[in-house]
DNA sequence: AAAAGTAATTAAACAGTGTTTAAAAAGTCT
DNA sequence: AGACTTTTTAAACACTGTTTAATTACTTTT
């Protein structure tokens, strides 16, 4: 049936006219500040429409979630080529707080706004697992650098969980503007600065 | 004149009872699905009187801020009775946690949620001075460690950073719920665990 | 004590929100 | 061309933060 071929084409163009839609709002605006209304207006479409293709707000964003882990991960693929462990231990670093600081909405979105957890995690088939993919990645990473003799006398996963919780932190503090503040001339370098402090520690470990 | 006094000190309790009801509905469902209307049922008065004690739902959000902090400043009080610059470090890295642990959303508030910036931080005798305050006497603290030989070759400004980003990283992806999918058997050990590791690299600088 | 003046409080309205409903329009099939 | 489906919409519901003018309560003055 060519017909329905093509139905089924449109609908998946306008839901992705949708995301695209609802993505840039929310990158201008803010999630909370963008409306279904503003959505609609956007697409030309009456806000009713985007009810037939998700569930609810929250289940946009939860597909742009997604999309989230899709670019981080690619982003991380060229770590393949870094052989020595600590050098892609760093390299992880740089990435993730490039990526942070090249979409700190979109990193916002991942790992700091509080979402309605059971539509983002509770999926059977959900990019978390993805995202938890990336963390396992870390993992090994540093159980390689364990067995090249780093970071003895550690727990892995606790250890993980801190070398995430660093990065993280830093650019958590900056996207949500808690530096201005405390640190008001360097702002915009502080994230930068702080990383490199990071990586003089781990060449002692 | 003893009317006045009496009025005075019935605005500030009216004040005070707005500030508690807010609290406690923001600690209850959050931020955003607290109504200025939810504020006024729970002190049974209508919604407008709000407007004369706060000039918006934000200004709220701004005073709780501020009371957090001394909070915050309060329990950090016990650290002048630690002489050991490096063990003053480590009980402030605990004390930090263990505030942000008992005191999830108070912490959320203070250092994770999107404030209207404008609010929270141009007024004049802003607590934010004190949270800036608590971050120099992190700073003085990591000056002391390292005018007795540690962290050599470190920037102190961005040390200090980096040292803050982590214990904030571990506490807020644990309050945002991002490591019970990652970590889904110690969740609740993690940031403990976490501190712990930590604390072993300090040992080592 | 009564009138005047001031401060505290409210009801009502405005423009916006997410979401649901039933109706209308458009497209497809017999 | 008429019956049947799907897509799309307008309208409504119950909320939201905030502002306004009106009302009530209280204090001061006469």
């Amino acid at each position: 049936m060519g017909i329905s071929d093509r139905k089924e084409r449109e609908r998946e163009e306008l839901r992705d006219r949708i995301l695209v839609a609802a993505k840039a709002l929310f990158l201008e605006k803010g999630f909370e500040k963008t409306s279904i209304r503003n959505i609609a207006d956007r697409i030309e479409y009456s806000p009713g429409i985007i009810y037939h293709y998700f569930r609810d707000k929250n289940e946009i964003f939860h597909a742009l979630h997604q999309g989230g882990f899709l670019q981080l991960m690619e982003r991380m693929k060229v770590l393949t080529s870094v052989r020595n462990p600590m050098e892609r231990l760093k390299a992880m670093g740089s990435i993730y707080v490039e990526f942070a600081l090249e979409n700190p909405d979109m990193y916002d979105l991942m790992f700091i706004k509080e979402a309605p957890i059971d539509h983002v995690f509770n999926s059977e088939h959900d990019q978390w697992k993805e995202g938890g993919g990336t963390f396992n990645y870390l993992r090994s990473t540093i159980d390689d650098c364990i067995r090249e003799g780093h970071f003895s006398g550690h727990d892995s996963e606790a250890l993980s969980y801190l070398i995430w919780s660093t990065v993280h932190g830093m650019v958590s503090l900056s996207i949500r503007k808690r530096c201005e503040v405390v640190l008001p001339i360097r702002q915009d370098k502080i994230v930068v600065d702080g990383l490199e402090e990071f990586f003089k520690i781990l060449d002692r470990l």
